[in-house]
DNA sequence: TCTGGGGTCCTAGGACCC
DNA sequence: TCTGGGGTCCTAGGACCC
């Protein structure tokens, strides 16, 4: 809450359809659908135009095929959507080094951290808004939309209203006739059980929240949850922009394309999660000592295990082997459809000498993963290197860089166009096994002058053929960015240096040299800890 | 052809300790 | 020994966000 309008919010406009219809001109002006395109996938994002027919995110990806069966339905290719945020982070740096990222697409600003404290006028702040949004376009070729007020609640709703492509003000004073009119789900915090709630008390819109009074809302909603709301709702929101947020959880999960009842290949695929687990674990340079295990059955419901170790590890054995443990204590009788394993209670050490000596040689009992039990075909979804998922990108030995149209029977259709290509490319179908045809690298949205674009991780425009493997080993589902933080000591508007071990509390730092026990979880009540998981 | 994957924060109850 | 309270840690679940 501030009298000058100093906190922006920028939301890009459809982010990851916009990047790929900058990347593949013969879907401009065309609907795109971004997102899961196994039969349990949902939209992450629609462009504008499918969403004229009514696609939204979120929506499972079978409904949004029905209403818009002529979009583009494409994979998503994170590694070139992060490599774009890190553009447009690094732009909002230069506005202020208070910036708070919410996802790849969205962030605050506090401007007032600024040069000379920010704009002081109305005036002044929509041209830096506007500013902005130019060398946004400049630099990517994309759009993004500003929201300018005293609060960030208020810049987020701003940017709302501003998109697509445009920037909104609220002045300060104005925030409760503005609010007063909108529904209450417009508020931070309130989704859909609480909207229910407020729904069934008689409120629907901010107005109502506040003539229904803050008791009111305290008897609804309970303490913390309605004093927060009724707060809100009087446009009252002190939050700070808080740069470098320190990750207090990783975790992975794999929903299966269906549902799974064989114990062996739950036990199988829970221990490659575990692995996966620890890799974007390790690769973030940190440990845990709360290892999660979640798993989601046949009919939607959600049950977590959780254990803690007695210290934290980052040793893809010891993850595994908890896992393991955790799973044996549910039932998975009657099917699951999604599995997925955490680690919480993070500590900032890494161990990676310690890793060399007990973490490659797992313990007597803990194969590693290889084979999937007999009768399975192993993993499957995003995972699953069906090689040519539409929307990747390839090359062609002659034809040069194109992406997949679509792909079956044996065959693969690619489009051939660059980013900057005039019209539409042709398109040609191959044999899938084509020798000549090869995963490719993104291209640049933008043609480099000068310093480089961050659109392509990759080489110049033009990788020699065959190179694409290398960069993108797995294809764009598993970039080689992928869960992987910026290393320590990295600048970048994502990831900066990470604070030096801020809490020596939680992880008393031992010297690793051979005692730290990470294997076996603090015995409570009288269990006697764990039986059969020490090592010898 | 119903419902992803990555997170954050809050609540509540029990164990345990003082 | 009765009855009791506070604080912390751990576990489980749920709401919410992008």
């Amino acid at each position: 809450m501030r009298s000058r309008p100093t906190i922006l919010h920028l939301d890009m406009d459809a982010f990851y359809a916009s990047v790929e219809q900058a990347s593949k001109p013969s879907l401009r002006g065309k609907p795109v659908v971004v997102g899961g395109l196994g039969p349990r996938g949902v939209v992450a994002t629609a462009s504008y135009e499918a969403r004229r027919s009514g696609v939204h995110s979120a929506m499972p990806m079978a409904q949004a095929r029905r209403l818009c069966p002529h979009a583009a339905f494409l994979v998503p290719r994170f590694g070139v959507y992060r490599a774009i945020s890190e553009t447009v982070m690094a732009l909002l740096g230069e506005l202020s080094p208070l910036v708070e990222p919410l996802s790849l697409d969205e962030a605050f600003v506090d401007l007032a951290a600024g040069p000379d404290g920010g704009p002081v006028s109305a005036e002044e702040a929509r041209d830096t808004g506007g500013r902005l949004r130019a060398r946004i376009r400049a630099a990517t070729g994309l759009t993004g939309s500003v929201g300018l007020a005293g609060s960030k609640m208020l810049a987020k709703i701003a940017s709302e209203r501003a998109k697509p492509d445009g920037l909104v003000l609220v002045p300060p004073g104005t925030e409760r006739e503005l609010l007063a009119p909108l529904p209450v789900r417009t508020l931070p915090g309130v989704g859909p059980a609480t909207a229910e709630a407020l729904r069934r008390a008689g409120i629907a819109t901010v107005g109502d929240v506040v003539r229904a009074g803050e008791a009111e809302l305290l008897r609804l909603l309970g303490k913390a949850h309605g004093a927060g709301v009724h707060t809100m709702a009087l446009g009252v929101d002190t939050r700070p922009v808080v740069a470098d947020r320190d990750t207090k959880s990783i975790s992975v999960e794999d929903t299966f394309d269906v549902d799974v009842t064989d114990r062996a290949r739950i036990r199988f695929e829970v221990d490659r999660l575990a692995v996966r687990c620890v890799e974007r674990l390790r690769a973030a340079g940190r440990s845990g000592r709360t290892v999660v295990l979640k798993v989601r059955r046949y009919d939607f419901s959600t049950l977590t295990r959780s254990e803690t170790l007695r210290g934290p590890t980052d040793d893809p054995a010891v993850v595994r082997e908890s896992a393991a443990r955790l799973l044996e204590g549910v039932d998975t009788t009657a099917g699951v459809r999604l599995l997925g394993v955490g680690v919480s209670s993070l500590a900032a050490f890494t161990q990676e000498d310690l890793f060399a000596q007990a973490g490659g040689t797992p313990g007597p009992g803990a194969p590693e993963p290889g084979e999937p039990p007999a009768g399975e075909a192993g993993p499957r979804g995003p995972d699953a290197p069906g090689p040519w998922l539409p929307g990747v990108d390839v090359t062609h030995a002659t034809l040069g860089p194109g992406w997949v149209q679509g792909s079956g029977l044996g065959r693969v259709t690619v489009r051939f166009e660059r980013p900057d290509s005039q019209r539409p490319g042709r398109v040609r179908t191959f044999r899938a096994d084509d020798p000549e045809l090869a995963r490719g690298d993104p291209l640049p949205l933008v043609p480099a002058s000068g310093s480089p674009p961050a659109a392509a991780p990759g080489p110049g425009p033009r990788p020699p053929p065959g190179s694409g493997e290398l960069a993108c080993p797995r294809g764009d589902l598993r970039p080689p960015g992928r869960g992987q933080r910026p290393r320590p000591g990295t600048v970048n508007g994502r990831g900066r240096p990470r604070p030096a071990a801020s809490a020596p509390a939680s992880a008393p730092a031992q010297d690793s040299s051979s005692a730290r026990p990470a294997r076996c979880p603090k015995s409570r009540s009288g269990s006697g800890g764990p039986g059969g998981t020490s090592r010898p």
